[in-house]
DNA sequence: AGGCAATTGTCAACCGGTTGCCATAAATTG
DNA sequence: CAATTTATGGCAACCGGTTGACAATTGCCT
């Protein structure tokens, strides 16, 4: 029927000609469709409407196409239908070890359902994410944000068009996967009320980030519960650098306990701390946050409140995948636990001297 | 319902948007050809092919397209070209942090020019990985390979069809990106021998790995040329717990340096030797290899042989670039450089007492 | 056997951008 | 000034899978 184009241009025509298809292009549905003898049309709907045709010929369809090796062409199924099989995930450091986990999780969960995964990163800055997202809604299905640092507002425009979900951070209206923070935190208090200590130091995150108020209050309750004094510290950035740099506040504070809004900057901090001559955990005590990758290099290894960010990842997609297929707009929040991990660097305060 | 489209219109031109609707579908050529007053081929030439329309109908499509916010469709482009403008990549294991870097530097570098990338995991199985990239290759424009498991044979084959690009691996008539360990391994060969160090320990990776026997046969001619003993010890795992494993062996070989295959190793090697009671550096020199992140946070810091990782990531995309643009068989190895970085696990050796 | 509904397959028109071929307008040249 | 080359825009046929509309086939009853 369509007589294949044969273009015997003797001229080179370009560089990449080594990889062109010569002639053997992939199989397609009207392959199938003349080795099964049928119309293509149904060729697709045996292949994508499971009961539109008859069993009989859906086996003959599938042999057929087991037999030339058929694999659809994504983009010719996108173009009419919109549906490209793949979801976007914008984290905003691929550096950062926190993100580590929430790929893979989101990974794993997308490849299991036969979806892949695009990958960008925002560099911290909400221009950049936003511009991202913007791009990656033209080819993904939905979109998972890790830690966005764009507004609210912007993040509700994306959902408008596609399906978004949201994880470390709540936004009214959106979907989203967030850890809470409460039980860990509060495990964490409680321990270091056993261990004697009487003021406590949070050392916040970026302030535009919604998760660091989060932790914030929570460890103000919880101290307020176990009538421990709380003061909130700054920090520049949430980097092991950032952890050094603010070393300096901390000893100042006259806390004898810290908590970190995540463990890079406890690192930095428990570093900078040692280099100064003071012993962890007998002088202060430090709790990060996460349990990252290599939490536990450290000496001593590093306490901290672990949120189970692989679940985020895979908690995001599958919310994703059901966003899409079937069921409604169930929407809401979904909460993950965290917990204190009980390594070295917290303790019991030696009296001085 | 939509009513069915029966126009017996002649004078009907192109795809009617009927219902094109701000919001649902996105404009298209066609729209801006309507507003430029040009034909859509016209359109489409002069957004993909500079030079092959007037200024004058340039600048007035262009206008046309900044006012109606167009942006292709990568789908519709990439059914009649092949071109999608995205690369995949497919690491070994997400959460190895080797891989951490390489990601972020094909990232970078991708969506510096335009180009998205598609993350696959092999979960260190060959055959995932053969399957990963084979459903790849459908949707993308160019493979990287980081560290892969698969045949040479099967490398080769995949590369016939699109270009692929090989982190971490030599193969034979595919460009690779290797780190060229020798610099590095004889700088801290050096530093060893000039440490008063006698017998040097090679803990290996992987049996199948490329990268793993490259760098024992470094360390082995380094050795030589210092006059050195080297022993090579095997590992069961190229991880932490890999390390912890392979501790006692390494204390009944006698060896007061080792080196491993990569810092994860050290890292549990470090940890289980000093749990033992020995201290690192005076009773047993440690480096590691690749300088990933956290090699930093033990104590003491792991001296380490660093592979420029971000550097591949970003030369390897670099790689599939040149390949898809302009020039023809570049191939080749691109070789980056490996340097000593030296922390406290390395250094004198103490006098027994 | 005739009638009617439920199944199943076919036709053709999309989705949106690309590109070979051709007609025409513009520029160059003899 | 005519003839030829060249630059430019238009036409239409793709790429491959999807889907609404409809025809053909089958099954079921009376």
């Amino acid at each position: 029927m369509t007589e294949p184009k044969k273009p015997d241009a003797p001229a080179a025509t370009g560089p990449a000609k080594k990889h062109a298809r010569e002639g053997k292009s992939n199989p397609t549905i009207y392959d199938i469709a003349k080795v099964a003898g049928v119309n293509p049309s149904t060729v697709s709907r045996a292949l994508s409407k499971p009961g539109r045709v008859s069993a009989k010929t859906q086996k003959l369809i599938e042999d057929a196409a087991a037999e030339l090796n058929y694999q659809v062409n994504q983009f010719a199924r996108a173009l009419p239908t919109g549906r490209t099989s793949t979801f976007g995930l914008i984290v905003a450091d691929i550096t950062n070890p926190t993100f580590f986990d929430i790929i893979r999780g989101a990974e794993t969960t997308a490849t299991l359902r036969d979806y892949t995964l695009m990958l960008a990163e925002s560099e911290e800055s909400a221009v950049t994410e936003l511009t991202a997202a913007r791009r990656m809604m033209a080819t993904v299905d939905g979109l998972i944000l890790a830690s966005p640092r764009m507004d609210d507002d912007d993040i509700r425009t994306l959902a408008r068009d596609k399906p978004v979900v949201v994880i470390n951070r709540e936004v009214d209206g959106v979907p989203c996967v967030v850890p809470d923070v409460n039980k860990g935190i509060s495990e964490a208090v409680r321990s270091l009320a056993a261990n004697g200590h009487r003021k406590v130091a949070f050392v916040a995150g970026p302030p535009q980030s919604w998760m660091s108020a989060r932790r914030w209050e929570g460890m103000r309750a919880a101290c307020e519960w176990s009538r421990l004094e709380a003061v909130r510290l700054d920090s520049t950035k949430p980097t092991v650098n950032g952890g050094r740099e603010v070393a300096r506040v901390v000893r100042d504070s006259g806390a004898t306990a810290v908590l970190t809004y995540n463990d890079l900057l406890a690192i930095g901090l428990m570093q900078e701390l040692q280099a100064a001559g003071m012993v962890v955990p007998d002088q202060i005590s430090i709790v990060g946050f996460d349990d990252i990758f290599g939490a536990d290099f450290t000496t001593p290894p590093l306490t901290t409140v672990r949120s189970p960010l692989g679940e985020c990842g895979s908690g995001a997609t599958t919310l994703l995948l059901d966003l899409l297929h079937g069921m409604g707009e169930p929407a809401g929040i979904l909460r993950v636990e965290t917990e204190l991990v009980l390594r070295g660097s917290s303790g019991r305060l030696l009296p001085p001297g």
